[in-house]
DNA sequence: ATGTGTTAGGCGAACGTTCGCCTTATCGTT
DNA sequence: AACGATAAGGCGAACGTTCGCCTAACACAT
């Protein structure tokens, strides 16, 4: 590193007093032009930066923000997250704040890392992604009375905490509501496990739309399991193995990649995605537009969780008044061929 | 932000002093056993945790790192870098450091990101990736004399600065090895343009390839424009309709979308990758493996890249003697269908 | 008794800021 | 002529550490 230079040297350059030098740069104090200009050229010249981290000790607060989320097995993709993080940074950024990486692993250690969250004085708030239930995060960070916000929810009930979601669940019936207005009646659908939060939430969706339609709903119809494109794969499968009369003709999944091992199931029987049979997903993952055919899907508004989400937690940190720190967001409907087949209802 | 425990009150709580106890949670001085156990009891007790802050102030070292790339526009998908970042946070974390990020928006404003790149003390050190030619990043780290390594190389000829890098000419010329093997003879070549660097890299190890097989290559036969799955869509035509004597039985390409454009392209004509025409991509992105049929394509060891990438920064950082700081490695070449039709030279 | 070496722990200073209060000079007012 | 107000800028302290040096106490050998 090269030599600092410091307020102090700055202050030699110019001819007056460090903390003086100090206020001018921030505006905190009226000098005579002469003075100012001295100043500023002394900065010039000798390349002063204030240095961030003596900052930080004396006004108590970093500027930094902690990104915790899990990351994913290796060669294995979340895109959603990925941008996330990206709209998280550009929005930080716009307001003065830079983002500090905390991968929270599964398991190894999980104490270790709440140690990390707690470190004191690095980071002024924090963001969480990828909540399970009754996240443990969550209740280690209040009691440190760090401001966080999240991007999910979770379920633990008793708490309150601020953050930003998409709905699922309301998604999830706009694709079944699509489906029915094809005509479709016969509607499978591929969900997650329980322990899956994210996973319920859109899979009450398809209740919702098929219960509002009056339709009686085929156990068979609906599978939780987890996975996802063998899982589609497989289920897919099954479902088709139905007799003709409960033989779903449309199948909701609560993940594009599973919606790609249907279709490659689907096509496997020598049936046609999107005439014979429609199949839907969710994320709209970045994969899926050099689909053929296209799949229907729904695409969650990561840029917008992420801009909100920072402008959440910052204004907690600055404490402005907020608005509401609760947000759910509706995914948008992207119909493409998967689910367009004049299908006729037998 | 709960009230915090500094040293004093752990000090007065095991009635010492405070120095003493910095001393003694660093191991840096004797005592007798009763002392020490007081002073665990105190910091135990009042839950102390150091203030990397003021401890950073005081060693000059923030044990940060900076991260440097460039993001990719939205819902446009760079699995590499992810798994990059993923590498190099974890790697950082293991050797006691944490990544903070500077994305490196293009055009905006690039002098604001110098500006931020030498913010004193809040790094010790950087990573960059995207590397542009003759990328002004490093010049402006190097003057600063903050440590940094890339991922990737540049053409700053006269500039010596320690990277990692994947070999994609030695990769590229192993491909078109391999569909020599196959019989192929006519291969042609998707690349980028001259700005890009990775591509005219890639480029040459197909002229590699050609030239050590004393094929003279049909000027036709080799493509240079920006893009990716339209690129290779419309790329692709053009080369099918070559007169026959002339027309490629093999294309490579140095980006897997690319390839996924070309597969499009090939079976709109109503032929068969893998049989009638072989295609190759580049990266194995994770859309890959659900491709049918299976691309041939190279894998960069991201994962590796990424860990060596930390340690030769860190190395650096702590003053060890470290090895070689200019590490090239080799792409890993995975064959599927794509390039497996018995092809029969006409 | 005196000197010498070792051990346990104290103490002052420094890292580079920001903050609040204080001083001095200038000017206008009564 | 004295007073007060305002403007310009200095000064000490503090944020919470780490570091190097110092001291007191004790043990041991002379």
């Amino acid at each position: 590193m090269a030599k600092k230079v410091t307020l102090k040297d700055v202050a030699k350059h110019a001819g007056v007093s460090y903390q003086t030098v100090s206020k001018i740069l921030r505006d905190q104090i009226q000098v005579t032009p002469e003075v100012r200009v001295r100043v500023q050229q002394a900065v010039e010249e000798l390349g002063y930066r204030p240095n961030v981290t003596a900052r930080s000790l004396r006004t108590q607060a970093s500027h930094l923000i902690g990104y915790s989320w899990q990351p994913s097995r290796q060669n294995f993709f979340s895109p959603v997250l990925e941008e996330f993080e990206q709209s998280v940074v550009e929005a930080a950024e716009r307001r003065g704040y830079h983002i500090l990486l905390f991968p929270q692993r599964e398991g190894i250690d999980s104490f270790k890392t709440y140690e990390e969250l707690a470190y004191t004085g690095r980071v002024d708030g924090f963001i969480l992604s990828d909540l399970g239930y009754s996240d443990p995060r969550i209740p280690a960070l209040q009691a440190l009375k760090i401001p966080l916000v999240a991007f999910g929810r979770t379920n633990c009930e008793n708490r309150q905490f601020p953050f930003v979601d998409v709905d699922g669940r309301a998604g999830v019936r706009q694709v079944v509501e699509h489906l029915l207005d094809q005509g479709h009646q016969r509607i499978a659908v591929l969900g997650w496990p329980e322990e899956s939060r994210v996973g319920t939430d859109r899979l009450s969706g398809y209740w919702d739309g098929m219960e509002a339609a009056g339709i009686t709903v085929d156990r068979a119809w609906v599978k939780r399991r987890a996975g996802e494109y063998d899982y589609g794969y497989e289920a897919a499968h099954e479902l088709l193995e139905l007799p003709a009369k409960r033989c779903p003709t449309a199948i909701v999944t609560v993940f594009d990649l599973i919606a790609v091992g249907v279709i490659h199931a689907v096509e496997a029987k020598g049936l046609v995605v999107g005439h014979d049979i429609a199949v839907t997903g969710f994320d709209d993952v970045p994969m899926v537009p050099y689909l053929r055919p296209g799949l229907t899907t729904l695409r969650q508004p990561t840029w917008e969780v992420g801009q909100r989400t920072i402008n959440i937690l910052v204004n907690l940190l600055e404490g402005n008044p907020t608005d509401t720190q609760q947000v759910l967001l509706p995914p948008e409907l992207i119909i493409r061929e998967s689910s367009q087949g004049y299908y006729q209802p037998s």
